[in-house]
RNA sequence: GGCGACAUAGCCAAGUGGUAAGGCAUGGGUCUGCAAAACCCUGAUUCCCCGGUUCAAAUCCGGGUGUCGCCUCCA
């Protein structure tokens, strides 16, 4: 499998460290808000990443930390007149239920900074030690200059980033590049005990720690937004590198942004719809179909326009997929005609194919190419007109389920509802009787009365097919 | 100013040397009592523009135009 490394600039074969496992990491969200579209696609991407990894036989073990102390949340906290604990909480349960919403799974581990002060604390002693950090009032910095691929990432010189680089006019670090590692508490704040006295992390420094902690000095794959390559990853990089005396990441992994009408969707440009919202609209499994339609890599942007082409597309997955598992059920019995094997012995060739899409750096616009092939070819060879039989319909459903698992595009958020199938159920039985007696107007008008209730049916060679809209 | 991306049909979008995937939308047809769903047909002599390399370029090289991102919290 081929990665695109943002360190090399190019896409390189992954070779894990360790046979048969991957160690990932992934930035997660500062809890003060909720998500928005663009927060999504890094989230939806990786974890089709982890699927994919564990499709093709690896274990992987896979890091998303919660920044849950931070100057936003404090502000939050305040405004709010409850604890930053609290905000904190708050959103990330809510985050839990978009990323839910949106078929994501949970990581394996999903830390938090505030629960590996610890860990952060020992990382800036060590730093501190070998010469690469140092305090001043409370506060502790990085010594950027001492580390010597400083910027090695973000492919900048390091002059450039120099002259870039905000200066207060009262600083007291030693150079403007410096970036905290340790904030002295100020009043009000959460704050923790320390060798500097009484604070809290900076923001880089608790992914090191975090990283170190739960994937060790060296991990295969470290992801996130493009816009965390610089600072917040190349700090990282200066953090570990430098404490743990050794390479941090073998894989550094960026998707691109969302954009609304050629804008970054940011929430400083308040350009942003939550995830919530769009969800509203058009459905979480759309937000997701919508990323995974172009690579993760594209800029991609967002309108309603956008989300109705997805939200089709996918309709048209999902019909393909009821459709199939219909035949499944009220197809023929018995053995599969000379016609339909060689159908079904031709679908591996959708796995294979599918496989040196995802290879590729795991290309889903590809992937899912392949799955519309797939779908065309179900379709035709469960065509009514064929007397399909259940055996060709579990073999197409069987790899149907495999490709469309791997980029979780298909999942159930709806519950069933025992009484309002047996209601529709009956309804369609008189329906049936109507049309028995060729009674078009009766079975029309309970057609009518099913679509007010939000079914639609589907009259097949199998039997009455509905749907609950 | 420095660094980096991107530009493919009405729209979305793959494709990095061998003669343009896939999806959405549109129009026509088949099936159906009528529908729904599905299937078939319908679209780029051409991939931002201009040069160059090559038997061959959307794909490589040079130049130009346009859009975006990072350089500051940001997925």
């Amino acid at each position: 499998m081929k990665l695109f490394n943002t360190m090399t600039m190019q896409k390189e074969e992954f070779v894990p460290i360790e046979a048969g496992k991957v160690k990932m990491y992934a930035c997660g969200p500062t809890v003060y808000n909720y998500i928005h579209v663009g927060n999504a696609r890094p989230i939806i991407m990786f974890d089709v990443l982890r699927r994919y990894f564990e499709y093709r036989g690896y274990d992987v073990t896979f890091v998303q930390n919660f920044t849950d102390v931070d100057d936003k949340i404090i502000n939050r906290a305040n405004e709010e007149g409850i604890t930053s604990g609290e905000v904190a909480e708050k959103y990330i349960k809510e985050y839990f239920t978009d990323a839910r919403g949106l078929g994501v799974r949970e990581a394996t581990v999903h830390p938090k900074a505030t629960e590996n002060i610890d860990g952060i604390i020992k990382m800036v002693e060590t730093l501190i030690e070998k010469g690469y950090a140092y305090e001043a009032n409370g506060d502790v910095y990085y010594r950027t200059l001492n580390f010597k691929d400083y910027g090695k990432l973000s492919h900048q010189p390091l002059e450039d980033l120099k002259a870039g680089a905000r200066i207060d006019v009262a600083d007291i670090k030693e150079n403007p590049m410096d970036f905290a590692l340790w904030k002295a508490a100020k009043p009000g704040e959460p704050a923790w005990d320390s060798p500097w006295g009484k604070g809290r992390p900076g923001w880089h420094i608790e992914c090191s720690a975090m990283s170190n902690r739960y994937l060790g000095k060296t991990i295969d794959i470290h992801c996130g937004g493009q816009d965390l390559a610089f600072p917040h990853h190349e700090n990282e990089i200066a953090q570990s590198e430098a404490a743990n005396g050794c390479k941090f990441v073998n894989y550094w992994v960026h998707n691109g942004f969302i954009s609304i009408d050629n804008r970054k969707m940011s929430k400083s440009l308040g350009n942003f719809f939550t995830v919530r919202e769009a969800a509203e609209k058009y459905g979480y499994e759309t937000i997701r179909m919508f990323m995974l339609m172009s690579h993760y890599r594209s800029p991609l942007n967002y309108s309603p326009d956008i989300l109705e082409q997805a939200k089709n597309a996918l309709e048209r997955i999902k019909t393909a997929r009821e459709n199939a598992a219909f035949i499944a059920e009220n197809g023929a019995d018995g053995e599969m005609t000379a016609e339909m094997r060689a159908k079904a012995d031709n679908l591996p060739t959708y796995r294979e194919r599918f496989i040196e899409a995802m290879d590729d750096d795991f290309n889903t616009a590809d992937g899912i190419a392949v799955i519309f092939e797939l779908v065309r070819d179900m379709n035709t060879a469960l065509a009514a007109q064929n007397a399909p039989t259940k055996e060709l319909a579990k073999a197409y459903l069987s790899i149907f389920d495999e490709l469309t698992g791997v980029l979780g595009i298909l999942y159930n958020s709806g519950e069933e509802d025992a009484d309002f199938a047996r209601k529709v159920e009956s309804l369609i039985e008189a329906r049936q009787n109507a049309r028995k007696e060729k009674n078009w107007a009766e079975a029309d008008r309970i057609r009518d009365q099913l679509k007010d209730m939000g079914v639609t049916l589907q009259d097949t060679p199998q039997g009455v097919k509905w749907k609950r809209a």
